[in-house]
DNA sequence: CGAATTTGACCTGCGC
DNA sequence: GCGCAGGTCAAATTCG
């Protein structure tokens, strides 16, 4: 398993994005990754996971249960509570994004949603759990320092607990200090999100898959990257013609099962209401999707628009703007999709979606108490098929949310990477 | 046919 | 100033 990493590069840190990324391969990650942004419940919305980010970055803010897992497991004996990191509403220690102040007081409220934080492994490599912990409480220092960057050990052995002959994985990757102080053409605050990359499932385009956040994106480019064996895709916001929101995907070039998604600029309208909204997103994973859009959810939605298995559209619609853009009418709107929501997660075998944090901090209680109940019977869901049974059954967790998302685990392969230009 | 993706060309910033 | 590399543009292509 892999946590998702979040680190914002800071207006005076313009570091490569491969320096980021770096660190990245010395956590080999087995081929049977998954990135189901949707199968682990919603932590409780804390105060401060109401935050929208910039960038539209439904990565923000986001707790990574998995991790909870892991404190469960270990009595967050690992975890320090310095810095940034932060006991959720279970008592446990979950990662705070690094997020830089300038923006916060930009865009106050972040969409919070879930997105594939976890890859769960089986693997019989040694696990150096102490490890794991110096990640987070290096991420914690990061998140302290000034620069918002430190130095970490990227060769250290990958950060796993052994957890029932599963092997859960925790990294958090810091920007290598050579980035501190290096220009690059634009001070721009970036922000970078590390992902495990869902297996490719349209023949079309690169066979990139790129998880799905709230926005539309068009993608606009691609260009290969020097030292990567993988390009670079770059995507606007479509959602809006004048919105200068970007990212940038691109797979590590040191573990290729990981995706590394930057975040440029911001989204100046509100997030998409409407579900057709998302339709620039769809395109390509529609064909692929017809199949898996009947039964099984994707960790891989909306966003990768050519790359991406099927589209979760229910995703966007619950979001609401930010509170400076929401309106009566967006919340009729949204109150509509919730009910659809509802319903395909019925059908969906009451797998919840990204649910994108209302921003609207009045938003009514039984709204969040909904979430409960779905993101209880997605875990439900989960632990029944992925984790039920006892030591002899031999479904790992892994495979049971590779069945239950209709993943085929192990071909994550770069087969289909995009070749453009190599 | 409209919309999204692909991809070669062009632009721009940065290091030497 | 030059070259490299990243980022963007836009025509062609592809798809639903």
């Amino acid at each position: 398993m892999c946590s998702v990493f979040e680190l914002l590069e800071m207006d005076n840190y313009q570091g490569d994005l491969t320096d980021i990324v770096r660190g990245i391969g010395s956590h080999v990650l087995s081929p049977e990754i998954l990135s189901p942004p949707s199968i682990w419940p919603l932590p409780q919305p804390s105060p401060s996971d109401l935050h929208i980010n910039p960038f539209g970055d439904p990565f923000v803010s986001m707790n990574d249960p998995l991790l909870q897992e892991l404190n469960a497991v270990t009595n967050s004996s690992y975890f320090s509570t310095a810095g940034d990191t932060v006991n959720n509403n279970n008592g446990f220690l979950v990662p705070k994004v690094f997020e830089d102040d300038h923006i916060k007081s930009q865009c106050s409220i972040f969409p919070r949603i879930r997105i594939s934080h976890s890859n769960i492994i089986r693997d019989s490599s040694p696990c150096n759990s102490p490890a794991m912990s110096a990640h987070v409480v290096a991420a914690a220092a990061a998140a302290a320092s000034p620069r918002g960057v430190i130095n970490v050990d990227t060769n250290s052995p990958r950060n796993c607990l052994l957890v029932d002959g599963n092997t859960f994985s925790s990294q958090i990757q810091i920007s290598s200090p050579r980035n501190i102080g290096l220009k690059r053409r634009k001070s721009q605050a970036k922000k970078v999100v590390c992902i495990p990359a869902p297996a490719a499932m349209n023949s079309r385009s690169s066979g990139e898959v790129v998880p799905s956040d709230l926005w539309a994106w068009r993608k606009y480019g691609q260009k290969p990257i020097k030292g990567s064996p993988f390009p670079r895709g770059y995507y606007r916001c479509s959602s809006s013609k004048g919105c200068s929101a970007r990212k940038q995907v691109e797979r590590s070039r040191t573990d290729p099962n990981m995706l590394v998604i930057t975040y440029t600029s911001e989204h100046n309208h509100p997030w998409p209401i409407q579900r057709n909204a998302l339709a620039g997103s769809t395109r390509s994973s529609s064909s692929s999707s017809s199949n898996l859009n009947s039964s099984k959810p994707s960790a891989a939605n909306a966003t990768a628009p050519s790359n991406g298995p099927p589209n979760n559209n229910h995703l966007p619609s619950s979001a609401s703007p930010s509170p400076l853009s929401a309106s009566a009418v967006k919340d009729e709107e949204r109150e509509e999709d919730m009910e659809l929501e509802n319903v395909e997660d019925d059908d969906d075998n009451q797998i919840a979606p990204y649910r994108p944090e209302l921003h609207d901090q009045h938003q009514p209680d039984d709204f969040f108490a909904e979430l409960e109940e779905l993101e209880v019977d997605s875990l439900s869901m989960l632990l029944s098929q992925g984790c039920a049974g006892d030591g002899n059954n031999k479904t790992t967790v892994s495979d049971g949310i590779s069945d239950f998302f209709g993943w085929s685990g192990g071909n994550n392969s770069n087969d289909d990477r995009d070749s453009r230009s190599l």
